[in-house]
DNA sequence: CTAACATTTTTCCAACTGGTCAAAATTTCA
DNA sequence: TGAAATTTTGACCAGTTGGAAAAATGTTAG
């Protein structure tokens, strides 16, 4: 991760209004006394902050989240909240920064030296069951990015192209072998994020369009089959017992 | 459209806090004197402000937009636009209202006695197109969707649902017609939704991993081929020319 | 036990927010 | 033209929000 601290150069958005004391007073009688070993409690309510955070910024968005809200959320006073991240922002950071590198886990573990057709369907597979099990991170991710990503232009300009490049290689060199269609690698990971992410980010659509019906959590299941079947072989209708490629 | 006006029986989420006057006396001295003919002045105002609203709603979602940052967009001042909505929820129950309309036409489109081919093409590229040139309205159904469309539930479950049911059986005859692969038509149309409007609403992204190389528009061109080939054929290595089913 | 430190609570603030209201400015139309 | 209606403005409000300060309450090592 290049993705340095950027301590005072941020982008700011709009809520750059008032002079903040804490910049000066940096690590006062106050607890992230940079350096400093981190306790074990204060670690512990870190980690009850930042899942609060989780629930409220990745409905809402950074604007439309409250210090409050998540303060209730994670069972405590909003000064209180404060004493372990003396900013809204710098709870959004921490949460979005360590989000990024779980987020991309799936795509680091495609191999050059598999089977390009188990490489992509077990990523798809990942993929979905990072949007059934993290779905929150997944909607934080997507707010973000809906607002034009102001506070990880940086991650996306550089991780996240840097891994994508190099898996587009890998993608064209399958390719070249005539192991895989030829096609643009880049959209087909787009595409792979788009019909994966949908079942997080779209779930309350997902769950009306299929009805209050049985579909509890067999969605999954069912999009994982369908996902399996539009990249392995599209829509075309094909005769009975056609071997798969690649299985 | 069924969405029936609601009245008082709102969602009204966390707003509902202080009484509004307004319910009260609901047409006093003031402009949207229900049942008055609108005048053309009115008109134009209300597009200005319904414009700027799209824009501030669809990047910092209904709680992240401020009636100030949208009056100053569309160049009046707040209780200037106050006078035309006097609600903030109103300005984005307009909005939503008028966009899932719009929205949903593409699929309307699909029709029975059409190849399934073709169908399915056109309703890509045509839902292609509305990511391209209405990225705002992706945006703010999008951004409605993360928050759990506290404010379009009954839309999406009504309207939207029965669209899809519709147009799932239509996909249905076509696979029992053998003129398309047999599987899930829920998630195709889902997997067509996330595909396209991912170009909209992770435009960021699809930018930044492109990168600012020579992709200006391009990117859309590229993302209709690749999307066309994956939704035909999948990622199956295939013979040069083959052709292509029902084209 | 107690000084030094960590944590929590109470109180407070200024800016922001959604919204009101009366008066002023402008437009419309007989 | 002038009165009625419409539109715009400026002042104002109460509740919310991000955050500060300091006092009060633990905790813990010596």
């Amino acid at each position: 991760m290049v993705v340095k601290k950027l301590k005072g150069a941020d982008p700011l958005p709009v809520t750059a209004r008032r002079q903040h004391k804490a910049d000066a007073k940096a690590a006062a009688t106050h607890p992230p006394a940079r350096q400093r070993p981190l306790t074990r409690i204060q670690k512990e309510k870190q980690d009850i902050i930042l899942e609060a955070a989780l629930e409220v910024f990745s409905v809402h968005g950074f604007r439309g989240a409250t210090i409050d809200q998540i303060a209730e959320v994670a069972g405590m006073s909003k000064p209180n909240l404060l004493y372990y991240f003396p900013r809204k922002e710098e709870i959004h950071r921490r949460l979005i920064g360590a989000l990024l590198d779980t987020w991309l886990a799936p795509l680091r573990e495609m191999d050059e030296d598999g089977d390009p057709f188990s490489e992509i369907r077990s990523y798809i597979r990942r993929k979905l069951e990072m949007a059934r099990d993290f779905p929150r991170e997944s909607r934080l991710f997507a707010n973000e990015m809906l607002q034009g990503a102001p506070r990880i232009h940086e991650m996306i300009e550089v991780d996240l192209k840097n891994l994508v490049d190099e898996k587009a290689k890998i993608l064209l060199s399958w390719m070249d072998q005539g192991r895989l269609a030829r096609t643009d690698p880049y959209h087909l990971i787009f595409s792979i994020w788009a019909t994966t992410q949908h079942y997080a980010d779209f779930d309350v659509q997902v769950r009306a369009v299929l009805g209050k019906g049985r579909n509890g959590e067999g969605r999954f299941e069912d999009a994982a089959r369908y996902l399996e079947q539009l990249f392995m072989h599209g829509l075309a209708p094909r005769p009975r017992n056609e071997t798969k490629p690649g299985n």
